[in-house]
DNA sequence: TCCATTCTTGTCATGAGTGACAGGATTGGA
DNA sequence: TCCAATCCTGTCACTCATGACAAGAATGGA
């Protein structure tokens, strides 16, 4: 053929000037020319290799949700063999742990508002941690029945994104410790009871 | 004077308005013609009592702080006295509940990434949704310290929050109802263990 | 009746963001 | 050397949201 072809390269570079403004000012605020200026590439240039703004923005979330699933999947190796309670301590020091990622997934969180697609992604990702949970506390011999094991997972989950929006507000300082206690309460709440399933059955109003 | 004041209608009104279509697109899709055709006023006259924009955002922002505080206030009166377990109960089925205010309140979380002020004006509010609890607690003989309580209450609030978010997904189907169980849980347990500190502080890594 | 105050309407200029496109530059191969 | 694919530049028209303002209508009191 003929000259060779940068698309590759510049579509990384315009993506990464994206994800920068969208740390600096949100996925809302940013334009077409702020990602070019930030990229130091002239706005037509932009919309040569990315396209119009719909598609960059589809394809910045590809990354961001690519990039939070790697997250996720890092959570196995661990060196040796691994206790629910070791994943529980993963869960709250590294997963919600990285600013970027953070910020991101927010603007995600947001999209899902008015967005179904988004709120699949988003179910799909955080369903495989759960199971990723429950499997552990299986292999673990933790919990009276699958069903047990789900909801406790739920909690901790629930527990854990909670606290990491608080801790980002800033509320009373650092509580995450706090948190990270009582989840580790719940797996050992899980593992004294015998059938578990009782009182939240009789619940059910 | 004169010509008697529409002013204060005329505004709650458009605030009215603005708050629908807020709910319809989002704060930042909401434009001030929106808003206008939104409550059949013409824009120039929205603008004439409400100001520009930034105003017009300011005195939503108020609007909606003011309910979710409300909303926070109303939890006291239950008719007989109260204990730990029916403030939790509260917290789960009716704080986060209502579907104008979650989305509402959605939104000022998303102002508070960049917003020095919301986040603020949010930790304060969540702060006072935890002193409530803690002192509920004390009520109740709860808790060898305040440091427990107040750890105890910092992971309900955040098991609270957690649990409404992934409500929102539709995570799984239901499981409020799990999230609930474990939040009793936590109270349980700070009820049966002596001097429950122990554990969190030789855990500070 | 007159008037000051308040409300209401319509219109304009401005700026930002976007999509589209014509035409030029670069480069490896035929 | 020529060609074709690819990359790059600059510019234009269009839409939309905003802020500003001039001019008119309503209304209760002096």
């Amino acid at each position: 053929m003929a000259r060779p072809q940068m698309g590759d390269e510049r579509r990384e570079q315009i993506l990464a000037a994206f994800e920068a403004c969208v740390m600096r000012a949100g996925l809302a605020k940013t334009t077409l020319t702020d990602v070019a200026s930030e990229s130091g590439l002239p706005r037509s240039l932009v919309r040569y290799h990315i396209g119009n703004r719909a598609e960059m923005v589809d394809l910045l979330i590809d990354r961001m949700v690519e990039r939070a699933e790697d997250g996720v999947a890092r959570l196995r190796p661990k060196g040796r063999a691994m206790t629910t309670h070791d994943l529980v301590d993963v869960l709250f020091t590294n997963t919600f742990t990285n600013d970027v990622t953070n910020t991101v997934v927010n603007e995600l969180w947001y999209l899902a508002e008015r967005d179904h697609n988004m709120r699949d992604r988003l179910r799909a990702m955080y369903g495989r941690i759960t199971r990723m949970l429950t499997t552990q506390m299986e292999k673990d011999g933790l919990g009276s029945s699958p069903r047990a094991r789900r909801d406790t997972a739920y909690a901790i989950l629930s527990l854990t994104y909670g606290n990491e929006a608080f801790q980002f507000l800033g509320l009373q300082g650092g509580r995450r410790a706090a948190a990270l206690a009582a989840a580790r309460t719940l797996v050992d709440t899980m593992a004294t009871e015998g059938t578990g399933t009782k009182t939240k059955k009789e619940k059910q109003k």
